[in-house]
DNA sequence: GCCAACGTTGGC
DNA sequence: GCCAACGTTGGC
């Protein structure tokens, strides 16, 4: 099994949202590198840590499952939508999404600064330099790592 | 709202 | 295929 973190904003779409749906199909993702991890590293019982970002305070607030395997991205064949990309066509789809599930919230905002103080998450993808991507790895030991920063306070 | 750090685009 | 210009992300 492995491990992810996915950025969101909340005003787009929050862990209360997802919340309330149980499962979103978690479509927008317009990077490659982004993309390359879902297409060929997600498996269905992946656990994801929900981001909320472009926040006063950034931080992890959830936790979810990866229920499907990647399939196209809708809104990329949508010309009404922002996501619409014109070099996608359903023969030759670009951007894929998968289904994610709601596990629960974490029992507070495990905020990015506090991430960042952790000696032993120097090695965590969301804490290096400029990285933006919105969906990240997160190695094994440090999901346990984040974990246990969650129940510690 | 600023701006650093990217990624993407397109002219050549 | 290079690279300057431009757009975007996202913390601050």
């Amino acid at each position: 099994m492995n491990y992810w973190l996915m950025k969101c904003e909340p005003d787009v779409f929050s862990i209360d949202d997802l919340a309330r749906q149980k499962v979103e199909g978690w479509y927008g993702i317009r990077n490659y590198q982004a993309r390359n991890m879902m297409r060929d590293a997600m498996r269905i019982g992946d656990q994801v840590f929900f981001y909320h970002s472009n926040v006063k305070v950034p931080g992890i607030v959830g936790l979810m499952e990866v229920i499907s395997k990647p399939y196209p991205d809708p809104t990329q064949f949508d010309p009404d939508h922002r996501y619409f990309d014109p070099k996608a066509t359903p023969e030759q789809p670009r951007w894929v999404q998968v289904d994610v599930q709601y596990i629960r919230h974490t029992r507070r905002l495990i905020s990015l600064e506090e991430l960042k103080k952790d000696d032993s998450l120097g090695e965590l993808p969301l804490l290096r330099r400029g990285n933006r991507l919105s969906i990240m790895p997160v190695g094994k030991s440090d999901w346990q790592r984040i974990l246990e920063l969650e129940a510690a306070n």
